[in-house]
RNA sequence: GGGAGUUUAGCUCAGCUGGUUCAGAGCAUCUGCCUUACAAGCAGAGGGUCGGCGGUUCGAACCCGUCAACUCCCACCA
């Protein structure tokens, strides 16, 4: 059969990937091999394939599809994150383009729509991860808000709750006014946000004096309790125990003090408002202040506020300034910039605001889960990381689970009307606790409105998607956990990483996974983080139509040096698109000798055999090497690797060696051996580009079996001896090259080359690496040359000295001498140079006494190997 | 304010426990070649005081100190 000029990647994936899924490759059963289990980060159910995503799928694939080469019973469970705030932003969204409100809804109805929502458009992303060709257990596919894997999390909150390890407290938490839920810390990103500092003027009571205060949020004087200074700054002294009063509201507040206070920021007089900032509140506690909430929880002003109600908090900043300047109190206004909270999924700034939330203790439960990561118990690729996460843990704060969200996992609290609750999964249980705790009879319960933080539920997913906690006695659960490998981002090391941790020891006594391998950031040219808010992503799916999943594979992968950022560019994908032209026209080559060969068993004489056994070698040589590779996360390096084998190795060595003639044939052995390394490069490589790999193996033979699930061979000690030959014979034709170059010498002319007797192995006559040599420079063997021939060196003679030897070629015209002897003038001067220093260490007793035996022996070869040289381009010289 | 990381060729990066045939690779550039798998190719070439300074050492891209630039994380200075 014909094969096509080009390798057409769009068929090749629909063909292959269903193949894959049909053959249920992917599939994995607890058996009697090792597993290996990889757990998906999952994607928010909302999601869309991007950058960052392609990566970090990119290489679980990698590393899932290597282990079930190598026999192991490999695992990757799929999946998708409710995304609670995402998502629900999103359903809102929707229903408002339809005209619904999300107020005018029972939450049940909004509920439905959001399911609806779910089913249509949830998922997306999985169904991209096909097209990237990654091979996901799909059978396991696994949603955080599946029915089990929801009543595990309820049954965890209940279960933590029981240990006294979630609590429920009114504290200040950070406000998302947009979304109107809590945040956690986490989800809070600070940015450097310019603002204007306002000095404004508070009379001080029964006088006609003043106290200016400095503060960036003027609209939140109504909510003022106090003004605080330091009880040793002079300039306040004679205030303490008097009262100021609010500007335009006239409220009557005491002058306290507190070392707190700085200063010499602002006018060192700090105005306390405690609903509204977080050490306000901390510092009305300590003095015992009023609570003035002046915001409603969509971000405008409230009754309290007393002027202004209903404005929006940055229209009443902007109208309270103009009133302080009508009033003559704003004494002046400064730029300053400061870090501001932003919602993470909002983006609007977050109010700190006083309410009531469900917290974790977290130190109750991170101990175990901080020892593991300072062990090595679980491993941190790379180890940087592990700083960062010990720090985290160590000054971990509780964590605010509760958001004012519908779409997520229902609080299990039920509350009677008298602020009384209990903890249940069901009402009848509450019920029951109520009966039993306050001896109440028939009450009337509702349940909590909120639902619990997205991640309350991902933290789980190590060892839930194999029901590990719904029924921990299954088999899947003894048999998968923990999972081997947890590729992530490290943005969610404390969102998600961590906590996974903390779950896996609370609720499976053992670590969720061996190791982490946290993956760089996707940046673009510029260096910026690629976002969709930026619009600076590209759109993979658009790429992987056109330049082939294996390509855009590549791309991404060539390019992420392992532990730090990747600057991702185009130019990848093309390398990756060349790449694959190369292999196809190797392949085009291999397929030309097919059914043409010479059934001649003279594998031992010939030259070819000298090629094969180097190739042989040479590839056994690299899957060590890879092994290292792989161990350390090497995977760019593992690549180019690779991908340095089978162009310049395979293509531009190997194949070139054993290539027969025009329209000759090639000797059966030969041809065999060629189709078994193909097949084996081809086996290497599978693992970063799936689909080109699986073509060219079937193109190579008739099968029965695929590459996907084709087991490593046996590995082989590669044979140094032979690599060293082929090294040197690789450097001598590269010196002839060069002579035809700098003598401008066509390639159509053939040189007659002479050898020199030392060099026994490659220019004895009929010697199989001369035809090796021959092949590539298009010189023709002529005789041996000793020392004595020198002599007659001729005109029509060049000197090319190599690797441990020197040539004579002759050519048909006459050579100009001048530019050789420059040349080996240099060569000469160099090598002295050398020889010098090489020669002062040695000399150096220091030197001799101190390094290792083998460095030494190591400085004696490089002398005696550069006084041959030098003898021998001495030599040379002299005849010119 | 605290901490971490980065700094090697025009660009993106290798360089493992310090040993000058280690100053590398891939892109990019330049020069030859349409050679019967591949011009998406082949064969070559140029290009770097390894961020600056100081130290340890027989010997430093690699270890130590210091300075500089960039990046990230954490932190309540209004």
């Amino acid at each position: 059969m014909e094969l096509s000029k080009n390798f057409d990647h769009s068929t090749a994936e629909q063909k292959w990937y269903q193949h894959w899924l049909d053959k249920n490759y992917f599939h994995s059963e607890p058996d009697g091999r090792e597993p290996y289990t990889v757990v998906i980060p999952p994607p928010n159910v909302t999601g869309v394939l991007h950058m960052g995503h392609c990566l970090n799928n990119t290489i679980q694939d990698i590393l899932v599809r290597r282990a079930r080469m190598q026999g192991k019973n490999a695992c990757w469970v799929p999946g998708t994150d409710h995304a609670s705030i995402a998502t629900e932003a999103k359903v809102v969204q929707m229903l408002r383009e339809r005209g619904i409100a999300k107020s005018a809804l029972s939450r049940e109805e909004f509920l439905q729509y959001a399911w609806e929502w779910k089913e249509k458009y949830g998922g997306i992303i999985l169904q991209q991860l096909k097209k990237m060709g990654c091979s996901l257990d799909w059978q396991r596919t696994c949603f955080t808000m599946d029915d089990e894997y929801y009543k595990s999390v309820i049954s965890v909150f209940i279960d933590l709750y029981n240990k006294g390890h979630i609590y429920r407290g009114k504290r200040m938490i950070n406000w998302d006014v947009k979304a109107k839920t809590a945040l956690s810390d986490e989800e809070v990103i600070r940015k450097e946000t310019r603002q204007k500092l306002y000095h404004i003027r508070y009379a001080i009571e029964g006088t006609d004096r003043h106290i200016v205060i400095a503060t960036v949020r003027p609209e939140t004087i109504m909510g003022d309790t106090a003004i605080c200074v330091h009880p040793t700054d002079e300039r306040y002294k004679d205030l303490h125990g008097k009262f100021a009063v609010v500007p335009l509201i006239n409220r009557r507040i005491p002058i306290i003090t507190d070392d707190y206070v700085t200063m010499d920021f602002g006018t060192g007089a700090l105005k306390v408002t405690p609903a509204h900032d977080m050490n306000d509140n901390q510092l009305g506690q300590k003095h015992n202040l009023e609570v003035v909430d002046i915001l409603n929880e969509d971000g405008t002003l409230n009754e309290e506020a007393q002027i202004l109600v209903g404005e929006d908090r940055f229209e009443a900043r902007k109208k309270i300034v103009i009133l302080l300047e009508e009033a003559q109190l704003l004494e002046k206004t400064e730029d300053y910039t400061s870090e501001v909270g932003y919602s993470e999924r909002t983006d609007v700034v977050v109010e700190p605001r006083l309410s009531l939330q469900w917290w974790v203790d977290m130190k109750k439960i991170s101990g175990p889960a901080l020892a593991a990561v300072m062990d090595d118990e679980i491993k941190f690729y790379p180890a940087k990381f592990k700083n960062l996460y010990r720090h985290w843990m160590e000054n971990i704060k509780d964590w605010c689970i509760s958001r004012q969200l519908w779409w997520g996992h229902r609080i299990p609290a039920w509350y009677d009307g008298e602020g009384r609750f209990a903890v249940a999964a069901t009402e009848e249980e509450a019920k029951k606790i109520f009966n039993t705790k306050y001896t109440t009879d028939n009450v009337q319960l509702t349940q909590d409105e909120d639902c619990l933080d997205t991640w309350f539920s991902s933290w789980l997913w190590p060892f839930e998607v194999f029901k590990g906690y719904s029924n921990p006695g299954n088999k899947d659960i003894s048999y998968y956990y923990p999972g081997n490998t947890l590729v992530t981002a490290p943005e969610i090391i404390f969102f998600w990483v961590a906590r996974m941790i903390m779950a896996g020891f609370e609720y499976k006594g053992q670590k969720p996974f061996n190791e982490v391998y946290f993956t760089g950031i996707v940046r673009d040219k510029q260096g910026r983080k690629m976002s969709k808010s930026l619009g600076n992503s590209p759109d993979l799916i658009e790429m992987i139509e056109k330049d082939g999943a294996d390509a855009v594979r590549f791309g991404i992968m060539i390019s992420s040096p392992a532990g730090n950022d990747l600057m991702w560019e185009q130019a990848g994908n093309e390398q990756g698109r060349f790449f694959i032209n190369k292999m196809w026209n190797a392949l085009r080559l291999v397929k030309m000798w097919e059914g043409k060969q010479l059934a001649v068993d003279s594998e031992h004489s010939t030259a070819q055999n000298f090629a094969v056994q180097w190739f042989e070698s040479r590839l056994h040589e690299v899957r060590e090497e890879l092994d290292y590779q792989f161990k350390d996360f090497r995977l760019s390096e593992s690549l180019k690797t690779i991908y340095s084998l089978i162009w310049d190795d395979f293509c531009s060595w190997y194949l070139e060696w054993v290539k027969p003639g025009f329209e000759q044939p090639i000797e059966k052995a030969v041809y065999d051996k060629t189709v078994d390394f193909f097949e084996q490069l081809m086996q290497l490589l599978h693992p970063f580009m799936p689909f080109i790999t699986e073509e060219i193996y079937h193109q190579l033979n008739e099968r029965t079996d695929d590459l996907t699930v084709k087991q490593y061979s046996a590995k082989i000690t590669p044979d140094k001896n032979i690599l060293d030959k082929a090294r040197i014979l690789k450097e001598d034709i590269t010196a002839i090259r060069d002579i035809r170059k700098k003598n401008e010498i066509k390639n159509a002319e053939n040189l007659r080359f002479m050898g020199n007797p030392p060099a026994q192995f490659f220019y004895g006559n009929n010697q199989p690496a001369l035809r090796l040599l021959e092949k590539q420079t298009n010189t023709l063997y002529h005789e041996p040359k000793n020392d004595e021939n020198i002599v007659e060196y001729s005109k029509n003679e060049i000197i090319a000295v190599s690797a441990d030897r020197t040539f004579f070629i002759h050519v048909e015209k006459e050579i100009d001498k001048t530019a050789q002897k420059e040349q080996l003038q240099k060569d000469l001067d160099y090598l002295k140079g050398f020889l010098i220093s090489v020669e002062k260490k040695l000399g150096n007793e220091r030197f001799v006494q101190n390094a290792k035996p083998e460095v030494i022996e190591s400085e004696r070869k490089k002398k005696s190997d550069a006084e041959a040289k030098i003898k021998m381009i001495e030599g040379s010289l002299a005849t010119l």
